[in-house]
DNA sequence: TTTGTCTATATTGGATCCAATGAATAAAAA
DNA sequence: TTTTTATTCATTGGATCCAATATAGACAAA
């Protein structure tokens, strides 16, 4: 996956993703190339690519520009996570778990467990909770054995704050943000043990309900609008995909 | 949406919709450039769009083939749009419909009435249903407000006999397809009534369960792989998406 | 002063050219 | 006869060239 071609998409992606490149921004085939060192051939290909992941909006005869995102975007998009994510536990649940599934969650689980039991949380330790996060989750949508569930999450993976692959907190209030996250975690036992029971209705319903923790981001994402910088975003970019 | 560029893209997604090139069939750039009497570079869009709409599949270095659906697939993408629509009647629901929404939802209930009224149905009306019925579920998609959906099913709209633009029938079995699609049909009366009284469960339980109706399709489709063309597809491809 | 039209320029889309890469086949050696 | 290696050929990816187009700016007229 280290051809120039996909570095193009994936540097273009990191770029929008980190905010590098701002939302509403124009962007125009040359000067890109120009930028990344390369040909408009590629330049043009990743292009149309990303309008298709939704991260580049076309402009009429004029390129590209960043997509905007409003906030009842992102909460569109953090409800349609949920059905989805909640259809891949509940799948799951009916499938039972392999061998290595169960170990690696409860493996996951530990992991989150040892990070809340200290009593309050560090930015260190949110970098260490958002890998295993994405990673708990990422199990359980393979577990589900619908790799159509996978693909109509990829649109929303991509979208800035509505994905499992961003997690945003708030620097100033780590305090507020344990609790959050220590309940947030709570819920990632109960869905394993709904899984682990086969109660498939039980896991869809918690897994749905768990996406409304990533609201309480939305609600971070516009309070760091009016005061500016005053909040974190963590973001694991899937060069691969 | 007239452009050339655009046509190729059209063109090769109807032909693989249509069965004109065979699943699983390689496709190279220069002899489908030649076919379609363009250059290589709109191929080489186009190609690359229709693997991220998910109808082709990368081969390593030999260009692209023409995506092999088996019949899990196809059942794991009515579950998902299952749950999509239903989030999208649920989100409807509480919204509250438009007037011309209504309007529009009740003129299309009346039309599918009038074709089951008769107490049987024809191939011709079977293709007026599939227009009536694709309409319907737009109609609730759009009144959900929430685009995430539509771009969460994009994927699954594209994939032959799991979207609301494929349908499939038994031409020698009509009076059983009566039977099937007036069933369909009670159940939008439903999801109506649900989404006009607010009722969002309601709505959402239906329009889920609704999906399952798609369900006797993919059993035709594995009927049609043995017994050989027993069976009909219509299939109305968006060529503005 | 404002509006409409015309022209010039910026920019995308398509075609072609060249290089890189991988596969297939043929030839040679074991 | 089989296996390995080398060479050739098919095919994709990137760069550049050319044409079509739309926007912006300038100039003229009302």
């Amino acid at each position: 996956m280290s051809k120039p071609g996909q570095q193009v998409i994936s540097r273009l992606r990191q770029m929008i993703l980190s905010g590098e490149l701002e939302s509403g921004q124009r962007l125009a085939e040359i000067p890109t190339a120009e930028q990344l060192g390369v040909s408009r051939t590629p330049v043009r290909i990743a292009f149309r690519n990303l309008e298709q992941e939704g991260l580049l909006t076309k402009l009429s005869g004029r390129g590209y520009m960043v997509r905007q995102v409003t906030q009842a975007e992102i909460s569109g998009s953090i409800e349609v996570r949920g059905v989805l994510e909640g259809l891949a536990a509940r799948q799951a649940a009916e499938n039972t778990l392999s061998r290595s599934q169960t170990a690696e969650l409860l493996h996951l689980l530990k992991q989150g467990d040892e990070l809340f039991a200290k009593g309050h949380i560090t930015e260190q330790d949110l970098a260490i909770y958002h890998d295993m996060n994405q990673r708990f989750h990422q199990v359980i949508i393979e577990a589900s054995l619908n790799p159509a569930i996978a693909e109509a999450l990829s649109r929303n993976e991509h979208l800035p704050f509505a994905s499992v692959s961003a997690l945003a907190f708030d620097r100033n209030n780590l305090a507020q943000e344990y609790r959050r996250f220590n309940f947030a975690h709570m819920q990632h036992h109960a869905v394993f043990d709904a899984i682990s029971h086969g109660q498939g209705s039980r896991a869809e319903a918690i897994m749905r309900e768990h996406a409304n923790a990533t609201h309480g981001y939305a609600k971070i994402f516009s309070q760091m609008e009016e005061s500016g910088e005053k909040m974190h975003v963590l973001n694991n970019v899937n060069a691969t995909m």
